[in-house]
DNA sequence: TGACAATATATTCATCAGGAATATAGCCTC
DNA sequence: GAGGCTATATTCCTGATGAATATATTGTCA
C-alpha cells in the first residue's frame, strides 16, 4: 500500500481546514453525481434546512474545487428527455474523498475532545 | 425545567456555527481560568500542535466572546507570587458552556453523516 | 548588572470564505 | 405567453483568520 486511508497524505492535509460548504458539497456527491442547483437541494434536505447555501457561495466554491481536483465535472448526462442542457454535473474524485475522510477525522477528534471536556450534549456516552 | 439541555434556546443557535477559534477557546477554559497566552499555549498542547492560533485571532476572538457573554474576566488571581500583572484572566459562562455544547452537537451531527455516507476514516464503526 | 529570551497583550494589514442581492436565461405549466 | 421555478454566474459587503509589528514586563543566566 502506498498511502493506507490512516495516514492521509501532507498534501492533502495541507486543504484543512475545508470550507464548510466545501465539505457539504463533498458529502452531496457522495453517493451520485449531481449538478449545482441538485447539491444546492441535496444539502437543504440532508440538513433539514439547516445549512441554507447562497447561490454564490455554491458556485464559487465549485470553482474552487475543480481547480483543487476535489470534483470533476463529467460528460456524462441523463437520457436527453431527463435532461437539461444548462446543467452542468459534478463527480467526486479519489483527491474529494480523501479531503472529505481527513476533514471528517478532523472534525471527529474535535468532537471527540469536547466531549471528553464535558460538552456532551446528547445521548452520547 | 426551563431549558433543558437537548432544547437550546434560540439564542444560542444564532451564535452558530461557532468561529473555530471561538470553540477552541471556550474548549480550553471548561476545566480552568486561563489567561490569554495560556489559553494560546493550552490549545496548541491539547491539539498537538495542529491548531496554532495568531496572537491577533485570539485577542480578537476574546473580546467578541467577551461581548457576547460567553466569557467573563474575573477578579480571581493566583497567589502574588505566582502572579503577573499583565495576565488577563478570563472564566466560561452558562452561556459559554451551552454554546460549546451546541456546537458540539452540531459538528457531531455532521460527523455522524459523513460517516453514514461512508466517509470512515478511523476506527469508528 | 546587563543582555536576551520568553511572556503577555494589542493593533494593523491583507486574504479568504460566506451571505445577500442582482443578472441572465432556459424550462414548465397553465 | 405569463409567471414561477430551474440553473448558472457575478458583484458587493461583512466577518474570521493569519502574519507581521509594537510595546512592555518577567525571568534567566552569565
Amino acid at each position: 500500500m502506498t498511502t493506507p486511508a490512516l495516514a492521509p497524505s501532507r498534501e492533502i492535509e495541507a486543504l484543512l481546514p475545508l470550507p464548510a460548504v466545501t465539505f457539504q458539497i463533498l458529502l452531496a456527491l457522495a453517493d451520485e453525481d449531481l449538478h449545482g442547483y441538485a447539491i444546492l437541494k441535496e444539502i437543504e434536505e440532508r440538513t433539514g434546512g439547516e445549512v441554507s447555501l447562497g447561490a454564490g457561495t455554491l458556485y464559487r466554491s465549485i470553482h474552487r474545487m475543480l481547480e483543487q481536483s476535489l470534483v470533476v465535472e463529467t460528460r456524462d448526462r441523463p437520457a436527453p428527455a431527463d435532461d437539461d442542457q444548462r446543467r452542468r454535473y459534478y463527480h467526486l474524485t479519489a483527491r474529494g474523498r480523501a479531503a472529505a475522510e481527513a476533514e471528517t477525522r478532523r472534525l471527529g477528534a474535535m468532537v471527540e475532545q469536547a466531549r471528553a471536556l464535558g460538552f456532551v450534549p446528547e445521548g452520547a456516552a
